[in-house]
DNA sequence: AATGAATGAGCATTCATTCAT
DNA sequence: TATGAATGAATGCTCATTCAT
């Protein structure tokens, strides 16, 4: 029945949309099943038709937005082949991204600190498979002798999203925004790439 | 006595220390005042003369962790003049404390994530001071043109410390360590001064 | 069509049969109506078309229950003209079938503590019925001059089930049982028929 | 310090007393806490300072009332070393209680039938020892020559305990009573001594 | 200053019942 | 008749904070 699938999978997307804006304005701890309801516009128990408890909603949103972060960064890449160009454009993704969706910028945030002291047992797998593209690139750059080869890309890709959350977290804290995203990216990716030292003068 | 006074008294490093230990155990929102109470051995009234409320007591120890950290990297870097070898120091002792005290690391995620969110009007004093001693050393070497004149070292900062905190969030959550402090500093130190990219072959 | 209708279809019976099962486990107000449902094999919202709500089912798995009861114990009592017998057949019948029916133990548990408090205009009646069993053969006892003539039959009935009663609660809720079904009608029966006075000596 | 002693005692009893008086009016699983709070004017947290949880004041107020009545009996029977009387002591004594203290009667009724399912390890010590009392009675006689050899103590105490408090079952509903105390006490204490059964007749 | 008993607001979750299909 | 998704009222329990001692 296709009516009917489209209506549970609409309250289940209702009730995700929902609780991204609520997690995002107060916080995991802060916000009350109830406040998610009312923004969904649901009964609070329908949204335990759909989610066994408040952690499971914070982490299906936590998924479903990292999730799509993988899909639209790795269609942007497939028409890149130059890992430098590559990094770039993830760099430039991700903080284009924090900057238009702030909730979605408060949620990993919260996601991160909070989850894994909760849920023992669970494995953050979209996050890892994103944080996974940086180092895929970094790993080709280095078969194409294009990156340094004793890079570490398991500290690199840490390295690298750690600098751009902490960049994220500031803007999504703040109201004003000192740096526009393209300002920014640009300084990031060469930092990453070109290191903060001068090239030695060829003199 | 409110946490602002200058005078600390035993029972309010007692306190701080629990709340660190107590903080990073269970979350700042698990964490219940009587936990709190029982770790430092006083009443649970007694620590409502020292602190305001429970996000104050956050608050301080966030303040005051930082500041001992602030302490003793500007002790370490008024040895050394170079500025290279001075964010080296930097990027090693912030590894080597929060691998140290995973107390600390656990504070400072929290604390970075949540307050803003709870409290307006506060601002983090020591960790601005903790950030700005990147930046200084950032200007220093731009100053001595051994950094590059467009790094822009309000970013730099946010990148570096970023970078540090995603390593040390992860090394917090796992119980094994895939890295040694000197193995990730030794990394995240040539990464932000080399860059990842490999030198132009001299041919 | 409701529990008061004559006509009992199937999914009626299906759902008493369930509640019958479930109330005995779960005890009635830890009973869901989904676990009926469940194990009735229909839809929540069934059930609502047999009872009009949750109390109507436990009134109606008890009137019914003890209504076989009823029927039961009086055929084999037709059988029988001597009042001693008489009593022996309706104390042994009764802990046969405790015994047997561990659920229908419970639910007369149940039933007879909880659904005064809630539905005060209710009368048992089948209940009533079946303990007029018992003072009816304690008057016809007395009409033939073989019970004793100051016995009031509405004090003996509640003695002789109360005392029933108290035996196979006991029963229900352990899973060793002392004595068998046998041993036990004896004792009670001579219990209420002899007493517990030994026979004068009569030297 | 004594004071504080006794304040602790006052607000234990004064919530066992509360708790009587609700869990008898409304039934165990009606009964709100706040409600019990409230009639004891106590904040319902100050219940969680003194008692585990709601289950846990149902067995501490069935395990005092009863342990009360233990105490009461026990005196009583103390005066007198004829068991025959003794046992009519205690079946009035019984009745006389049920009929004074109601709130008594049902916290009985739905303590036994209830407690057992919800807390396996639980074994109502008090409980026993006010039934071993009747026990100890039917022994007594039997060493004496008084009462039958054949009886069973374990199931006499189950049937004339059984009996007696079916009887105060129904006081416990009906508003009316058709028999005073001391009618039914008699009554069924020759019930239980005597049998029902005419005396041979010596012709 | 110190205590810890007392407070009571706050909230996640359950589940009997309804009703659109 | 039958379904089961949706509802939303209801409540046991927690815990930050207070305050009498």
């Amino acid at each position: 029945m296709k009516s009917s699938d489209k209506q549970v999978s609409d309250k289940h997307k209702k009730i995700i949309k929902a609780s991204t804006k609520v997690f995002a304005k107060k916080g995991f701890f802060n916000a009350r099943i109830s406040d998610i309801a009312k923004e969904a516009k649901v009964a609070d128990g329908t949204i335990y038709l759909y989610f066994n408890n408040k952690f499971d909603i914070l982490l299906s949103v936590f998924e479903q937005e990292i999730g799509r972060l993988v899909e639209q960064v790795t269609a942007l890449l497939e028409k890149e082949d130059d890992p430098r160009k590559m990094l770039e454009i993830f760099i430039r993704k991700h903080l284009a991204e924090m900057k238009k969706n702030r909730n979605l910028a408060e949620v990993i945030q919260i996601e991160l600190r909070q989850t894994n002291k909760l849920i023992k047992d669970y494995r953050n797998n979209q996050f890892s498979e994103y944080l996974n593209i940086v180092s895929a690139i970094i790993k080709k750059g280095q078969q194409e002798k294009i990156f340094r080869q004793d890079i570490l890309p398991g500290i690199a890709k840490r390295a690298i999203f750690g600098g751009l959350d902490e960049i994220s977290r500031v803007w999504s804290q703040k109201l004003e925004t000192t740096y526009t995203v393209d300002e920014a990216a640009k300084q990031v990716s060469d930092i990453f790439q070109l290191g903060i030292l001068a090239p030695a003068d060829p003199d």
